[in-house]
DNA sequence: GGCTATTGAGTTAGCGTTAACTTTAAGGAT
DNA sequence: ATCCTTAAAGTTAACGCTAACTCAATAGCC
């Protein structure tokens, strides 16, 4: 009993290709898939047809039978930060050539809402994901969840030691002991560090400016790093309580662009000069912060090239047979010096 | 005969957890989708062994009985607008408890990379599609083609009058008017214009910017409106040839943010300041905005309202039976003054 | 008590594709 | 002529799920 809901057009199939060619499906799937079985002839015949009928293979079905959706995850905190979405970018530009599609999921930098986010995309049997994660350090355990399905993954800017995983991102130490150490080459004294939260990259870009400030033997109080958060506004918060720190700060080194956005404007509404007074500089090289009220020396982070190697490395551990070892590739930073902290050394 | 693939431990099926509860598969499928048929106990019993099994059901197989795959393709200009970036986290949070997924598509400004996008989700069945198109006012080809498909979709930011479809959006003619008449307002007198490329949004914006210095019967020769791009390089390009005409403009209009962030930098490189000699006011109120070199003043374009509005129209384009009318939603611009066009009056 | 609803299941038949196997015909070697 | 190989198809049975239908048992009614 024929069976068919809804009146319009559906969508051409297979079978209506195949009928009026005199060809069984098999033959017109085994042209779509390449397979050497079909004469030239037969493949041109059926080309045709396809052509006519505007034919498009159904990739659902597809993918029920090859259990392969040709779907990438890709979970970051916030999109709207220029790091991640050109990460976003660098992604899919990397995967569309082999027929990948990449689902973008946000966090919104809340470590429960991201493992729904994961949970949602191992329900669809996405092929692989590629995760930015707002997990603290010890959590450990969605990322277990992941291996545990055999869903091939990539963690990306912030690395969870503990876990044997494929990673790509910049060292935070170092972004953090460049960013320090540049300030203390232009002469400043009392650096002061707005950290972010309690997550690994925070870590360890404190550690970076704690070890650079250690080198160069200056003893900088507890009192002079600050909890930031993520953003401008918290950027700019905290700025204003440093502010009131004696001996006042001349330089500051934020935890990213936006929070250094943010202290930029608390400092010139202070009255302040930037960089004579205080000494700004950033991490993540985000767009516009060479358009900012002073231009923002910052770390970069060259986030196309994390997307770039992170999607190879995803493609990798989706494509081959038997499962490449996790591996884990450490880009390094570049300082970007622009005038927030152009002053004469000493 | 089994036949079973790959070594690995599959994923749970319906018929596992049917199996030793002596129920049918359907009473599982009917218990998930929450059918009236089954009795309080039953249901019970089966969410029980589901939990202890970790179930979850397979949307593909889902997908290939229902034709829905819940699936939402978003295509947008440029990812790294926190314009769209907004936008695009809007319609996420908006569709995600209906359960909804979304797929980002680039096209990076370009038609004919738009076109293959949108092809790529028609391929995908996508449940429906929301477009912010770079194609060329009058090539609306594509956009039959999806209504060909019987696909529902909404087009945002950028409307094409003759298409009756649905759309979400601001007013550009509005957004060009009232961004000219504050200048005006302001004491501007040369007044120019960094227009965008032969989009929509470029021609409304550019038409707002002319009724309104025809109301204020304001003479400004055709010189003073330039073709800039969408980015700062472009609009630091151009701004930077608008300083040579003569009379020097004392005031600029430009088609958005990032372009008026361009045209700060070169106004300031000039050695000219920022609102006396020139004002300067964008379009799109983008993040860090209030955070450039000089306060931008700009027209907001509330992209997140936006995105919101258009998922609730596609949302219902999708799930009502009887296709709804096409239903075009103009939001109103807000101005927003800041640093960059604050002068005294006449 | 016989007849008709109602409740709570189960049966059957796909959805559109692919993997694995089978078939047919032609060609070549012996 | 017989056997074996190969090329070029076709057949069959899933993939995991749901829609539509069927069925049995209980309940309700006069």
């Amino acid at each position: 009993m024929a069976r068919r809901r809804g009146g319009g057009n559906r969508p051409v199939r297979m079978k209506d290709v195949a009928k009026d060619l005199n060809v069984s499906v098999v033959t017109v799937s085994k042209v779509l898939r390449k397979h050497p079985d079909i004469s030239p002839a037969t493949r041109k015949r059926v080309l045709k047809r396809i052509k006519e009928l505007d034919y498009q293979p159904n990739w659902i079905a597809r993918s029920l039978v090859t259990r392969r959706t040709y779907i990438i995850g890709l979970v970051v905190p916030d999109l709207m930060h220029s790091f991640f979405a050109e990460i976003a970018k660098a992604i899919a530009q990397k995967v569309r050539p082999k027929g990948y599609i990449v689902v973008i999921a946000n966090s919104d930098e809340d470590p429960k809402s991201e493992r729904q986010e994961i949970e949602l995309l191992l329900a669809r049997r996405v092929d692989g994901m590629i995760v930015a994660s707002a997990q603290p350090p010890g959590q450990t355990g969605i990322f277990k969840r992941i291996r545990g399905r055999e869903m091939p993954f990539v963690l990306i800017d912030r690395l969870f030691p503990t876990l044997d995983v494929s990673y790509v991102g910049v060292s935070d130490e170092a972004i953090g002991e460049m960013a320090t150490e540049h300030l203390i080459e232009r002469g400043c004294q009392w650096i002061a560090h707005i950290r972010g939260h309690q997550i690994t990259t925070g870590i360890g870009r404190l550690k970076g400016y704690r070890s650079a400030l250690e080198r160069h033997a200056l003893k900088v109080p507890d009192r002079y790093v600050v909890k930031g958060g993520y953003g401008d506004t918290t950027g700019y918060d905290t700025m204003k309580k440093l502010l009131r720190v004696k001996p006042r700060p001349d330089g500051v080194v934020c935890y990213n662009d936006p929070v250094a956005a943010g202290a930029i404007k608390a400092i010139v509404e202070a009255g302040l000069d930037i960089p004579s007074d205080i000494a700004v500089i950033g991490a993540g090289n985000v767009r516009y912060s060479d358009l900012l009220r002073i231009p923002l020396s910052t770390v970069d982070q060259s986030s196309g090239l994390i997307g770039e190697q992170s999607a190879e490395l995803l493609l990798e551990l989706i494509e081959s047979k038997r499962r490449p070892c996790p591996q884990k590739i450490l880009l390094s930073p570049k300082l970007i010096v622009r005038d927030s902290s152009k002053r004469d050394g000493f």
